[in-house]
RNA sequence: CGGGGUGUAGCGUAGCCCGGUUAUCGCGCCACGUUUGGGACGUGGAGGCCGCAGGUUCGAAUCCUGCCACCCCGACCA
């Protein structure tokens, strides 16, 4: 295994698929498109689900779970809804497999062809919306707030490990209320969490918004949005919220009596994070040298390296370094110490440099001898000599530091790259050698996106929300325009 | 799904054009010893159906056909 990973500036997309495989969170299966997540990088998901799950539940969700397969029938009741999700599904066609009659191995029998065919999940709505039909009467039964964790099939042309695989984990919300104003509210609440755990825990900064006709979800009303933007100056769609009208409860017909006893279709949400957000919490922090993992999300956030030349001082160490291993965890820091003699101290460094481990102690003979320990942080590759005394103090304050510094820094990138532009030559200037995004007036047709789209490859990101209005005129057509739009190249 | 490229030990590779002893080298792995404050060194050792399946040939990593996977560029998408 080569040592050095391609740099960021030399090939930012294969920094991020050698990052990575390199430091263990994810590889390429036999599966086409499909991926394994390793144990370090499941670690990581582990977390981001339970903090997650926490926000759900906090704000009145309960989880449940539905089935992986979806009859083609139901997928099909919501005219945007299959015209949306159609060119990328899994069919299961047969039930059964047998031994081919010549010896070539197993083949999928014949005569056991399903009497309707299974689609694998690509998003769960319709199972779903067909069960709330049988579950909800009344408008005592709303609001019904439901999340699922689970896996769904995309079958993408083009895959990278996470952030676009034939299969990936996420949690998919759906909601039903009995009142639209309730309903957009629920969405509005979901992305204000969405925004709080990437700001929070992935110290990721994001924009929220709405998104355009063209890049809403099918099937929605409205479809807000949290982007962040990477390092390369591509923009990420992190999560979405939907606002879906009485579509999906028109189609499966979901209706319950209000206070008034009238028959009333309900309103739903659906909303959506997924293993993507592996994806964009490398590309927002890691650099040359490897992961850069934010303290709340690190599976290992200390990491204790014993340098010794004989077995006594190991066991000196190894002493002192347990008695910091205990205060750390009192204090709920997960901390890591690395008694392994195969490897040397400067290979200890760089793997868990390679890692994203936030803090790293290392602790020798002179250590012990004056009572300190030598911290090194990842964020910043800051090395300080620290007395062991209230370690974990001083341990726990950095931690909480290195959370603000990703954050700061990132928020700073993020503000460095929204430019504004007021001709279509700046639009393409600042796209080509700035990047990120470029905030423009648009006249909101499709027409002019698409054209737009096809002459930069930049989409139209997310009208934020509580935008300015003010009075311009499209950067492309000339149009009057009320507002700016976010514009970028995005993943 | 179109165009291009690549599959040889766990990883990275030489050999392929022009078929011919025992398939090359580095890293990693195992054993022993010396080492240990930024990816240590020495000695010895193990590990391969040369991506898979057919074919041509006395003989295939090498030539031919099909398939599979991965990478890059497009179209599509979270």
């Amino acid at each position: 295994m080569s040592k050095k990973l391609t740099t960021r500036e030399i090939d930012y997309s294969k920094w991020y698929n050698e990052l990575v495989v390199k430091a263990g969170l994810a590889e390429n299966s036999g599966v086409r498109g499909c991926m394994v997540i390793k144990p370090y990088g499941y670690a990581i998901w582990e977390k981001m689900q339970a903090e997650l799950d926490r926000m759900f539940k906090e704000t009145g969700h309960e989880n449940a779970y539905f089935p992986l397969f979806i009859p083609k029938s139901y997928l099909s009741k919501e005219a945007a809804h299959v015209e949306g999700f159609a060119k990328e599904c899994a069919v299961v066609t047969h039930y059964r497999l047998k031994n081919a009659e010549d010896g070539s191995g197993i083949v999928v029998d014949p005569d056991a062809k399903l009497e309707e065919e299974l689609i694998v999940r690509p998003t769960s709505e319709t199972i779903i919306w067909d069960t709330y039909r049988k579950w909800i009467e009344s408008y005592r039964d709303l609001p019904l707030l439901i999340n699922q964790w689970a896996n769904v099939v995309r079958w993408e042309m083009r895959t990278r490990l996470f952030l676009r695989t034939a299969e990936f984990l996420w949690q998919e919300g759906h909601t039903a209320h009995a009142t639209k104003s309730e309903a957009i509210k629920e969405s509005e609440t979901i992305l204000d969490v969405y925004a709080e755990f990437a700001e929070n825990y992935m110290a990721m900064p994001v924009i929220k918004g709405l998104k355009t006709e063209s890049e809403r979800f099918a099937g929605a009303v409205e479809t807000y949005c949290i982007e962040g933007l990477m390092q390369d100056g591509k923009a990420l769609q992190a999560g979405t919220s939907h606002f879906l009208g009485q579509n999906f409860a028109k189609a499966f017909d979901v209706k319950f009596t209000s206070k008034e006893g009238k028959q009333e279709y309900v309103w739903a949400t659906s909303w959506g994070v997924s293993t993507r957000l592996m994806g964009a919490l490398v590309m927002t922090h890691s650099d040359d040298l490897g992961l850069v993992l934010p303290p709340n999300l690190a599976p290992i956030q200390v990491v204790i390296v014993p340098i010794h030349r004989t077995e006594e001082q190991l066991e000196q160490i190894s002493e002192k370094a347990e008695e910091i291993v205990k205060k750390l965890r009192k204090k709920r820091i997960s901390v890591k110490f690395d008694d392994r003699t195969a490897f040397k101290p400067g290979w200890k460094f760089a793997e868990y440099e390679l890692k994203g481990v936030p803090l790293r102690i290392a602790m020798g003979p002179r250590d012990l001898e004056n009572g300190t320990v030598e911290v090194a942080r990842r964020d910043n590759l800051e090395k300080n000599i620290v007395s062991q005394e209230k370690i974990e103090n001083y341990l726990e304050d950095t931690l909480e530091e290195i959370q603000q510094n990703l954050f700061d820094k990132a928020l700073k990138y993020r503000e460095n790259h929204i430019t504004e532009v007021n001709t279509f030559e700046e639009f393409k200037d600042v796209l080509e050698n700035t990047g990120g995004f470029v905030s423009a007036h648009w006249d909101g047709t499709i027409a002019t996106e698409e054209k737009i789209k096809e002459l930069t490859k930049a989409t139209i990101r997310c009208v934020p929300l509580n935008n300015k209005i003010e009075e311009g005129k499209c950067v492309f057509t000339g149009a009057k325009s009320t507002q700016r739009v976010l514009f970028a190249k995005a993943y």
